[in-house]
DNA sequence: GCCGATTTGTGAAATAATTTTCAATAATAA
DNA sequence: TTATTATTGAAAATTATTTCACAAATCGGC
């Protein structure tokens, strides 16, 4: 909505780049080159230069870019500079994990509420996180204006439980459930499908070889 | 190696096709269109029928795809037919989830062993995977014959554990640490960096509207 | 202040992926 | 049988992304 529309590819390898450009701030180095950047993101130099040539002319010729300025500015594209919550559906296994985890270091972003059918969860707490019983969802995701869903539930209840998501408001979903769900327009769905991905990783091993 | 180098577009895209085919093949669907492919898989139909075009005539005119022979011939691509075992690296919480879940439902990929550092771990069996000490790691990779890793370590010892590992002869790593780790070219990374898929999420939430 | 070494930013070219379009064919209804 | 409708497969057009390659800018040393 605010620089003129980044390619998607470009725009997904953004949080590559600030996770670099985090580690380079907390090791003191303040200049960094496309070069060297390259050679920790596995991104190829040319790529990040346009990369970023997108937001305009971010480095100096001759010398390469500014660690802390290039980290402000990311941080603040990345909306890193505030803290967003998210809501998390489903506290089973992968569910668990990852509210254990909760995205902490070098990001901005905290699942804030979770949710579960199971009764026995509903009203606790789990890794610092409150478990909530599904017939809030609606209430507490407007309460506490939560944008974005994480859904680990199983498959077969993943339509109806995103129904009643962007029935509250829910605006980007991360969906771990391996149904394409079906979402009005204005919701965006990432799908993280974990099968896909060693499914596809065998199909590379057996059919290119070397490279790419 | 074997079908004339498939665009990794459409390879991606090739495990969504194959559960898809599943779920109808075990709903008694013989028979299905690109454009009904189009509405559960979320691909659009051009693009449906562009990839299956790279392996030949699969279809007939007027009539759509039979389920089961395009079922068998996907399975048959995909390395379903045969039971592919896989290590997984890093029993902690996100590898226990995996361990847990092991992508039994429509899919020929077992863990079959796994690894760790913590003494307390080595030589259990944790959802019915054996445990065994990374001293080991390189023996049972070779015994085994187990050419793909999930590797779900922490981020400071992700090289370390890459290293052996390849040293041990695996050919696929699929990386749920946010390091790059680096690899000899004969050997293929799937990174998966759910901090990243967030971000990326937020970004596309602030920055673009609508569809795409 | 000049010089050589770096390194960006970006047009242009190359490559990759998607989408449009439509002729050909199959199924089905009349 | 013939007309109508559905649907693929493939060529062409379009759009997206990556890569090349180099002029322009900057730095650091002298
Ligand atoms: N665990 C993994 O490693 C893994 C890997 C790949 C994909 N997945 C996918 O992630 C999803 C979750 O997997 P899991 O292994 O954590 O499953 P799980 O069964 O351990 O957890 C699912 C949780 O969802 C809750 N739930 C069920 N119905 C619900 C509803 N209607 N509303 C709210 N909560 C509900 C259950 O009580 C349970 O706690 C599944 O779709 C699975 O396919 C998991
Ligand atoms: N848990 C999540 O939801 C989550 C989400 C995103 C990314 N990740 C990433 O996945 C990785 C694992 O996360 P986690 O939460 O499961 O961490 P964890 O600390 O719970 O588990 C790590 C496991 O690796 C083992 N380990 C440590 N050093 C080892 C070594 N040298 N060799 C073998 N095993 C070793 C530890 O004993 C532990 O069991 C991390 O890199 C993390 O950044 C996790």
């Amino acid at each position: 909505m605010a620089e003129t529309k980044i390619p998607k590819a470009t725009a997904k390898r953004l949080p590559i780049y600030y996770r670099y450009l985090n580690i380079l701030h907390d090791s003191d180095k303040n200049r960094v080159s496309s070069t060297e950047l390259s050679e920790a993101v596995k991104v190829d130099s040319a790529t990040i230069r346009r990369d970023f040539s997108y937001f305009g002319a971010l480095g100096k010729r001759g010398y390469g870019y500014d660690v802390d300025s290039l980290l402000k500015f990311f941080k603040k594209i990345l909306n890193q500079d505030k803290l967003t919550n998210a809501a998390l559906i489903g506290v089973g296994n992968l569910g668990n994990a990852l509210l254990n985890f909760n995205f902490h270091q070098n990001s901005n972003v905290r699942i804030s509420a979770a949710f579960d059918v199971r009764p026995d969860l509903a009203n606790t707490v789990q890794s610092g996180v409150p478990i909530y019983p599904m017939a809030e969802l609606r209430k507490q995701l407007e309460d506490q204006q939560i944008k974005i869903v994480i859904l680990t539930v199983p498959e077969s209840v993943a339509q109806n439980v995103t129904d009643d998501a962007v029935a509250g408001g829910v605006q980007g979903i991360l969906n771990f459930t391996p149904l394409r769900i079906s979402v009005p327009s204005n919701v965006r769905v990432q799908n993280v499908d974990l099968t896909n991905e060693l499914q596809t990783l065998i199909y590379f091993l057996d059919h290119y070889n070397e490279e790419d």
